[in-house]
DNA sequence: CTGAAAGCGCTTACAG
DNA sequence: CTGAAAGCGCTTACAG
């Protein structure tokens, strides 16, 4: 009675009924009579069968998986992968699981081009992408999954010319949260910290919210008060102990992420700038241990958890032919400790 | 020239070759003369020819992939994934792809039973599962696994019946570690926090550490400073508020994870009990917010880039028919601020 | 070194 | 409601 891997052609023998029958069955056809189905439904059971998916995905051309991407710019050997984009994947993990699909998880360096791979190899039906990267070589990837026809969702902005759909948070919006709350604190010397080049059109954007804040509260943008920095730790404390070393004088810092502002406060301190007395810091993402530092930081949140599930319907929805839109989240201003603001 | 979807047969007939030559080509066979093959491949490329997974997979019976399933025993609808779990992704994601295996991520509740179905369906060709659970129902997964014979690796404590193979850390000696450095430091009333039943053997093992240091330093354990807490933040916050409130005096907690020392900091500190002055506090993990809570956490590291790798490269040593051991790798004391000793 | 052929385990039109 | 049959796109023994 027991097969060691058994096929459905096993359990058709032990139900005395053809193998197109038990393939009937066990996909729940209304072809298939009640009684027959579930007899044939117990036997797989006590088989421990289980459809074949390279066999089942090799008629119907389908996976039923959707491959997870995440680029990783600053990645070298022992990089982390960025804690905003790894705290999507459970979300996304669960979501995918509710609608039926399985997530392949890969980590992608911008060099390689395994992306178009998962679809053509048909190991995905579509793929969403994660990271921050360097918009250029960024862009390439997208026109080319673009010309084999891959079906992908980008986490990040709206380009108006980019293929694909992209699902993103309004970050001028955010990036004017930031800094409003900064000027309304009576802040006026507001450093940006990160790369804020068109390279990163969501920083850039963050850049457009911070100068529209400065001009209402009628401050200027001072280039001396932008800082560069990649979106690490150590580059962030770099860049900002050599500003403050410079003696430049500033009252706030909007880092344009979490990460970043974790750098900056640490360089602060270790300069003898008091948090938030003398400098208020504002980061962007609401990390986990955003929550958790010291002071505990206020920043900009975008809802991940929205976001993943967003992501993962659209890209279902674009497999299963429906009509898929971009989408744009608003951002929300999360106060906590670092601006010394009243809470 | 262009072909939609295209097939080793379109490649073959582009190349005046049989199909067989085509797969032999692609496969890089040395049967097949390298002219040929060159000729073949750079055809493949330009027509953005991948090899159909599924039909491969059907033939070879092989997925190439690895099912990585995390199990949540505290997971509501919203719970983030473990972290420390979490940032173990990146690695085993990395290290499999550098073996050639693609990752298939998956949130288990430990009521599920979909584990049996990843390798009999044929969309992993192993597993490797992470996470605290509770140890009884968590025995009957393994078990069910080990009966379908599924081939997996878990990370966690060794338990000498226990079918399959699991590689974990020394988390007697760990929490010796942790232990011994706060007896190390005068403290003797030291309490340990979490769920140190059997349920939970890396736990109870942890506490096995804990009496040993007591013992050694001449103390004994009081079952008044042993603290049941389940593994979350809140519980921890909740469990360690109660003692206090009883008037129950202590000057350590040792934390069996940093989750938990989190916790038990943030209710010290409003129960206006300094940290490290007038208890001092360790926990286990290190994971990457120790570093950033205040006062920095002194914590016990295990090795999780190490562990991720082996793992891997065990479950790859199984699919390929090696002869694999169970590992136990060493624990790491990193001193911080949170229990006072001099840096 | 290459080709013809079988077959992996399903799904689904087609026929009854 | 059920079965016989074709075929998805590969890999690999077998024959040359």
């Amino acid at each position: 009675m027991k097969v060691e891997n058994p096929t459905s052609r096993d359990i058709a023998d032990l139900a005395g009924v053809s193998q197109a029958t038990v393939s009937r069955a066990l996909r729940n056809s209304p072809l298939v009579r009640q009684e027959t189905r579930e007899r044939i439904q117990q036997i797989a059971r006590e088989l421990n069968y289980f459809v074949n998916r390279n066999a089942a995905g090799l008629r119907t051309h389908q996976s039923n998986t959707i491959a997870l991407l995440l680029f990783d710019e600053t990645g070298g050997e022992d990089a982390q992968i960025n804690p905003f984009f790894l705290s999507m994947i459970g979300y996304i993990t669960r979501s995918a699981a509710s609608m039926g699909y399985d997530v392949l998880v890969s980590l992608q360096q911008l060099t390689d081009d395994w992306h178009v791979e998962y679809q053509a190899s048909h190991r995905a039906d579509g793929l969403i992408l994660l990271g921050y990267g360097d918009y250029v070589s960024y862009r390439e990837k997208l026109d080319a999954l673009a010309a084999v026809n891959t079906r992908f969702i980008i986490y990040g902005p709206i380009a108006a010319d980019q293929p694909g759909l992209s699902y993103g948070c309004d970050n001028q919006t955010g990036g004017y949260l930031a800094t409003h709350h900064l000027t309304g604190l009576g802040r006026s010397q507001i450093a940006i910290l990160g790369d804020t080049s068109s390279c990163h059109p969501e920083f850039a954007s963050r850049y457009d919210g911070y100068a529209r804040a400065l001009r209402e509260a009628g401050l200027e943008s001072d280039s001396a008060l932008a800082i560069h920095a990649d979106n690490t730790e150590e580059d962030a404390y770099a860049a900002v102990q050599s500003l403050v070393a410079t003696g430049q004088s500033l009252d706030a810092v909007f880092a344009v992420t979490d990460v970043l502002a974790v750098g900056a406060m640490r360089a602060l301190a270790d300069a003898g700038r008091r948090v938030p007395e003398d400098v208020s810091v504002v980061g962007f993402d609401d990390l986990p241990r955003a929550a958790f530092v010291n002071p505990p930081l206020t920043t900009v949140q975008q809802n991940i958890r929205e976001a993943s599930e967003g992501m993962v319907q659209a890209i279902v929805g674009l497999i299963e032919g429906d009509s898929v839109q971009s989408v744009q989240m608003q951002p929300k201003l999360i106060v906590r400790q670092s601006c010394g603001a009243t809470m």
